[in-house]
DNA sequence: GCCGTTTTCGGCCCGACTGTTTTCAGTCG
């Protein structure tokens, strides 16, 4: 996301925890929240918006609307400050401990001055908090648990998709295979997971006691949920009878604002929707769904995919029947991003195309790093003329044709790390940024749309540059790349590594409401890494990409055809 | 603070679990 976007979200985030510590109108504390998660998820940066368009935003009014343009311009808003001055700014921080919440943190600061996570501890220990109304000897101690959590695991750390993979297969040995699905961000593609959320139709006193034995620790346990760290993630798990598997499915999938809005139109047809079905507020009459689909029938809308439902438009567009079809795994003939061990790929030539072959591919690019990058024992000229020999003998005996590209760098200057003579000869070539992140924005973006403006660059490679969990993006105007790219036909890749997953759905979305191409590659180095497709494929949909956005549905004839 | 083919004022999703209670408040998703 934009750098100035994610700050003025936090911003925004901020004044709703405070307000919240102030015992505002929760539903203000809602507005601000809210108006939070849709700038977050704002493609475009906010500066580049005017006033009129960001108060049709639905969620952002006037009020929000002037005090983002305040932020814009001050770097923060008269009423954020005046805020901060009347509470602590350790109590803002005391709200990201486990079952610490607004109204905790206000009684402790008010009757025991507690205004740090230390206070607290220090309060925990000397037996002082269990003397106030409401409190107890096993709050305390939760307080201390949690303070004691916080410190040994990052908890507002999400995972990698493949952190996620690991943490679901050790679940998975203490479930019964087809009595159960994981739903929450998971299902919907999410880049990154917060945490496992696993609907379930095994009973509780039966699982309740395998899960306790694969749990670091349990954090509630009943009838209908149970709550639990694994492997340093929270996992939820929701029991339900199979005659309401559809309405706990839909419920634990949605995002938050999804769920919120599907049930106030629901209201607005006079029915109570929940986890466990629609009841009729007039007749009290309550219907049971074991399917998702007959619950989207039922309140006269198309089904919509998990990856939209974000209330991102998605809802509107099912009630009126305009969802777009999305791109699906069966679509792609291919993978656009691949390394053999001509450069840091583990895979010779041929397990290249033999691991395509078993991914049913008709095509696999490979892309090994150009010898600009000294580290990844990039290929020069003479490199890539044996490399394209090797590539011709390899084709005649395999059925997944191997395609001859590279991974070219823009360099600092944005020129490419080969001359055009040579990134003239191959099939497909991507360009990547690898060195100089530093660089600030205006300059990195004209390097970037240097390389798009570039004859023979087919593809960007991971267009941000971010590491999840590790580097963040480098400073671009991701507006301008994408306009750009689209213009030029040149398609920008959808970095389909669990540890890039670059671009995200944001600019996925983007791109394809300009009508430009994406391009999925999996960045692969060794066999496994040709599985993230699925990963890719997921975060496309997300971004609302139909098969005709995604260049990875060309037959091979036809892409070839679009690179030349 | 946001929003409106019932509303420019009066609503704003809904339920599970825990701890401290004896009917509920707080937190979480």
């Amino acid at each position: 996301m934009d750098v100035a976007n994610r700050r003025i979200s936090d911003q925004l985030h901020l004044m709703g925890q405070i307000l919240e510590i102030l015992d505002e109108n929760p539903f203000k504390v809602r507005a601000y929240t809210r108006a939070a998660e849709l700038i977050g998820r704002l493609a475009t940066p906010v500066a580049d918006i005017s006033l009129e368009e960001l108060e049709s935003i639905e969620g952002i009014g006037t009020a929000i609307a002037q005090k983002v343009r305040e932020m814009v311009e001050d770097g923060t808003f008269r009423e954020l400050e005046e805020v901060k001055g009347r509470v602590p700014p350790g109590l803002v921080e005391m709200l990201a401990l486990e079952g610490v919440g607004p109204k905790t943190v206000r009684v402790l600061w008010k009757k025991l001055h507690v205004e740090t996570i230390e206070d607290l501890e220090k309060a925990a220990r000397g037996h002082r908090i269990r003397a106030l109304k409401g409190f107890g000897e096993k709050k305390e101690q939760g307080f201390l648990k949690a303070i004691a959590n916080a410190r040994r695991r990052q908890s507002d750390m999400r995972m990698t998709r493949q952190e996620a993979d690991m943490v679901i297969g050790e679940v998975r040995q203490a479930m019964s295979e087809g009595t159960y699905e994981v739903a929450g961000s998971y299902r919907r593609g999410r880049s990154t997971i917060g945490d496992i959320d696993i609907v379930t139709v095994e009973s509780p006193s039966h699982l309740n006691r395998r899960l306790r034995s694969i749990a670091d620790e349990m954090i509630d346990e009943g009838e209908r949920k149970s709550s639990f760290w694994c492997r340093g993630s929270r996992v939820d798990v929701r029991y339900t009878p199979s005659s309401t598997y559809g309405s706990m499915l839909l419920y634990l999938t949605g995002a938050k604002a999804f769920n919120i809005r599907l049930r106030e139109i629901a209201l607005g047809k006079g029915w109570r929707l929940n986890e466990y079905g629609i009841r009729d507020l007039a007749r009290g009459t309550v219907h049971e769904f074991s399917r998702e689909e007959d619950i989207f029938a039922f309140l006269g809308m198309d089904i919509i995919p998990p990856e939209l439902r974000e209330d991102w438009g998605e809802i509107d567009a099912a009630l009126s029947h305009r969802l777009p079809a999305l791109i699906e795994g069966s679509h792609v003939r291919g993978d656009l991003h691949v390394h053999s061990s001509w450069s840091d790929g583990s895979m010779d030539l041929e397990a290249l195309a033999r691991a395509g072959e078993a991914c049913g591919y008709s095509y696999l690019l490979c892309t090994d790093h150009s010898s600009s990058l000294g580290v990844a024992r990039g290929l020069d000229e003479s490199a890539l003329k044996r490399q394209s020999h090797e590539i011709e003998m390899v084709n005649r005996a395999t059925s997944c044709q191997i395609l001859h590209g590279v991974e070219v760098d823009i360099l600092a200057d944005g020129t490419t790390g080969l001359p055009s003579r040579v990134l003239k000869d191959l099939d497909v070539v991507v360009g990547s940024v690898h060195s100089a992140f530093t660089q600030e924005t205006d300059l990195m973006t004209r390097r970037v749309l240097s390389a798009i403006g570039n004859e023979h660059v087919d593809i960007i490679g991971h267009p941000t540059g971010r590491l999840l969990g590790q580097r963040e993006a480098y400073a671009i105007d991701m507006q301008r790349v994408i306009e750009s790219a689209a213009e030029t036909g040149t398609a920008l890749e959808c970095n389909a590594s669990p540890y890039r997953m670059d671009i995200d759905d944001v600019h996925i979305r983007e791109a394809v409401n300009h009508g430009g191409f994406i391009s999925i590659g999996t960045d692969a180095h060794g066999p496994g890494d040709l599985a993230w497709m699925n990963y890719g494929v997921r975060l496309c949909r997300r971004g609302w990409a139909g098969p005709g956005n995604v260049i990875n549905t060309l037959n091979m004839h036809d892409l070839l055809e679009w690179a030349s």
